[in-house]
DNA sequence: TCCTCTGTTATGAG
DNA sequence: TCTCATAACAGAGG
């Protein structure tokens, strides 16, 4: 589930605990921790406080006086705060306790999990792999960014090593806003396409980031995707689906015409 | 019970 | 460089 704007809103969330000491970091689930045990995580953190987290793609890097928590959330992580003493969720894997509650990473999946980087310059290796976020791509970097690649658009929008913070519901509802077929070559859109590609993506994000998620309303694609024979929200085609890449792709044979 | 599906990512074979 | 299969993992649904 988490993509770009799900990120976001647990950035928010730890964002509005900045500043309070960690008391205690509790482990309740080892499975997730990356890198670093449960004894390194604690003895890094305890007593820091968190400083203004920030967000590359899919990652969330929290710096917090000296060591970098980084979360990655995989399909099933998220981060909430919880007044103390509120009873723990079976997929509760780590709390971060302050002073009038805490903040879990609950992750149902494990896909992902925990890291914990010495400081800024290591946290910043493991993004280098990573593209510019999708937030901050303009119009003429989205040009460059595709014209070189073989692969098909749906492929290429989804690929963090090209642009970090698509996933798999964000990158179709982008293309059927755009009204371009998630199936075609990223390197074949022309002009007109990128400018809709583009527009598209600014539209999507802006919306989603709001909601910090992909907004399942009716008039978007992802309100209705998983809906069997569901019509196009927007001329009533009925939608077309296939794998791309192993991921299940959504399109609209009207609207987007190959 | 068994099988398939699922919003992520990494890895290796071809 | 790319596609495909597989794996990590856990739950839902047929």
């Amino acid at each position: 589930m988490p993509e770009l704007p799900d990120v976001e809103g647990f950035r928010r969330v730890l964002d509005e605990h900045a500043g309070e000491p960690i008391r205690s970091v509790r482990v309740y689930d080892t499975g997730v921790l990356r890198g670093v045990g449960e004894r390194g995580l604690g003895d890094a953190l305890r007593g820091h406080r968190f400083e203004h987290p920030r967000r590359h793609g899919k990652w969330l890097l929290a710096p917090a006086e000296g060591p970098v928590l980084m979360l990655h959330f995989g399909m099933t992580g998220s981060l909430s705060w919880h007044p103390a003493g509120e009873a723990r969720h079976p997929h509760d894997r780590v709390a971060w306790r302050l002073d009038d509650g805490e903040l879990r990473f609950r992750d149902m999946r494990k896909l992902q999990g925990v890291h914990l980087a010495a400081d800024r310059a290591q946290a910043q290796r493991t993004l280098d792999d990573l593209g510019p976020d999708a937030l901050q791509v303009t119009r003429r970097r989205l040009g460059e960014l595709l014209s070189g690649r073989r692969a098909r658009l749906k492929t290429a929008l989804t690929d963090q090593s090209l642009i970090a913070g698509l996933g798999n519901l964000l990158a179709d509802e982008i293309c059927w806003r755009a009204r371009v077929n998630p199936l075609r070559g990223a390197a074949d859109l022309d002009e007109k396409d990128l400018d809709a590609l583009h527009r598209a993506m600014r539209k999507v994000l802006r919306d989603s980031v709001r909601a910090e998620r992909v907004p399942p309303r009716d008039t978007w694609l992802t309100g209705v995707r998983d809906e069997p024979e569901a019509p196009c929200p927007r001329c009533g085609t009925p939608l077309s689906s296939r794998r791309v890449s192993g991921r299940r792709t959504v399109w609209c044979s009207t609207c987007q015409p190959s």
